[in-house]
DNA sequence: CTGTTAGCGCTTTCAG
DNA sequence: CTGAAAGCGCTAACAG
């Protein structure tokens, strides 16, 4: 019923294996031989069937997605990127939530792996930074990217300076008048955790303002920790006049609390987040946050993963770009509070 | 390299065939020699090799899920709950996100299908509504389910009952005292939009309150809309004591425009949205809403779908239960608003 | 109830 | 540069 191979062949004049290797990119064709394969194809419509390629070939034509990370936002982002570059190539994606509770993330991928028989692997923080896995990862010789990874040496994938953007969020306060900032922190498993706070503490360090740890609270990246975070930051003697939130979830914990405490934003207080998820912009006032291409991000790591795939020395570790989105939820520092210091000459 | 079904078929001192007997739970095998055989199989941790299983046999293992939806966290709940079905029985999920933009979904999809051999196909809000898309599935004899369809006749999925759930949650404003009570609608095209439409109808009636249109806007199920909504609402000279918003983003756009005016919600203002979403609890203050379990709604579809597949007499549509979420957004209707009529026997 | 024999559509050898 | 033959691991007929 379907188009086969074989139809093609007859259809071009050749045999079925000259076809073949029009199909999978291979050398020795002469160019007018693969032009004309390529137009019974396209006249034929026809599509290879990826079961037969998968059994007869070495390999499956899937790569897999594993993911263990709660934001639905940046999953369904990450998703759609990987999804476009599977597409571009003719790849399938597998889907492999990782119940990160259960603990043994590594039994779970390698199982996974081997069932698929998947030709590669795509990795989310914060699986990403978990060196157990990494290591049976290379140990098994397993083609992998990561998107946004703790430690780039020897890996591919992409990535954004994040600690160049939370210097210039700052710095942002700073320019405002701020000089008591306090800082959420995310997930301590989270790479992105240690690297926003090493922004933050440039950004003060640049700025000249000395670190005071009592205005850094630990927190998980979600709304919960943003609440419990705003509560021990406002309730200190002297409260900090802006707070930086290690993402837009916790950052939107800190709104709820400077709502409850009838506190205005930007004017007694400003907030800002990370990820310029949609809930930065649903929030009430918009948060100030710091956009990542998420999408983009996710479609890049993949393109590196089928280099990879196709030749285990290619594929590279890319830098992507990151932009600030300057909104409401900041403003300048209160009245009462102390003045930037001026040199005075 | 990898065990095989010959291997198992060895070990449990049988055919291949009956070990494929006992896999596909298909009839005539003595219960022991079932018992053997799936002995075999756990001992030798044998998976069968889908592109064999596919290539060999008539069946992909596949199911698709097309999507539509601009909710990112409503997919990653129904992504997630096909995932279960869909491993519970050793089928894979291929993604099919269809470009709205581009109109012709029935061409996308059809495309789709032919291409992956896909078994089934899932469809979720909007693409369960579109005609010319369910009347080719009917036409080619796709096996499909939908997710919350506009119209069940004849067809198989999961469904809550929107207009009921509404109906209490209108009713319970009308307990609190509210009697202008406002609706911004949803997307006109989500048959979701009608439902919860007629929900507030049904309720106002059962409360003899008369359906002023003044009160109902259009939206679109986004957070934009909530804003212009709420403006329209909140600009009339006889503004609403409450406004019940389709959804929880276009609720969210609701108090936004209530911290702007400066109404403290629910002291001037009761919100309520629908979805149960996470940015309902995010917001400040958290919003009243339905919860509907949209995770085991997707599970239940899937799984519905795979008996079709497996008989094409089977599956059913299967209704699922809602849960209100009373929650800080709302309260008792302002002292000046005109009170509950009660009838002074 | 169970086993045997052919393929599914493709890619790989290995010859030309 | 191109082609013929041999399977990849499984299921579908058909026998027993």
């Amino acid at each position: 019923m379907a188009v086969r191979i074989e139809d093609v062949a007859v259809a071009a004049g050749v045999s079925m294996k000259t076809v073949s290797r029009v199909l999978n990119h291979e050398p020795n064709v002469r160019e007018e031989t693969r032009r004309r394969v390529q137009e019974a194809v396209e006249r034929l419509q026809y599509r290879p069937n990826p079961s037969a390629r998968s059994l007869a070939g070495q390999r499956s034509y899937v790569i897999t997605l594993a993911y263990d990370n709660p934001s639905r936002n940046y999953l369904m982002e990450v998703i759609g990127g990987v999804l476009e570059a599977c597409r571009a190539q003719d790849y399938n994606l597998l889907l492999a939530p990782i119940s990160h509770e259960q603990g043994d993330c590594v039994r779970e991928i390698a199982g996974m792996m081997a069932h698929s028989r998947s030709d590669g692997l795509v990795l989310v923080p914060p699986l990403t930074d978990d060196p157990r896995l990494l290591a049976h990862l290379d140990r098994e010789a397993v083609p992998f990217v990561c998107v946004s990874p703790g430690i780039r040496e020897g890996r591919i994938g992409a990535w954004v300076d994040e600690p160049a953007a939370v210097r210039e969020l700052i710095a942002e306060l700073v320019r405002l008048g701020h000089r008591r900032i306090g800082h959420i922190k995310g997930h301590p498993e989270h790479s992105a955790c240690r690297w926003r706070h090493q922004g933050y503490c440039d950004a003060l360090a640049a700025a000249g303002i000395a670190y005071d740890p009592a205005l850094v609270v630990d927190g998980e990246f979600v709304f919960e920790s943003g609440v419990d975070g705003a509560q021990r930051l406002l309730g200190l003697d002297d409260p900090p006049t802006a707070i930086f939130a290690a993402n837009d979830d916790s950052a939107a914990g800190v709104l709820r609390v400077a709502h409850e405490r009838g506190l205005s934003i930007p004017q007694d207080l400003s907030v800002c987040g990370f990820d310029d998820s949609p809930l930065s912009r649903q929030v009430y006032p918009a948060l100030c946050t710091v956009q990542q291409p998420t999408r983009e991000m996710a479609r890049t790591a993949a393109a590196e993963l089928l280099k990879r795939i196709r030749a285990p020395q290619d594929g590279e570790m890319v830098r992507m770009s990151h932009a600030l989105q300057l909104r409401e939820s900041i403003g300048p520092a209160p009245a009462g509070a102390a003045p930037p210091s001026g040199s005075r000459t």
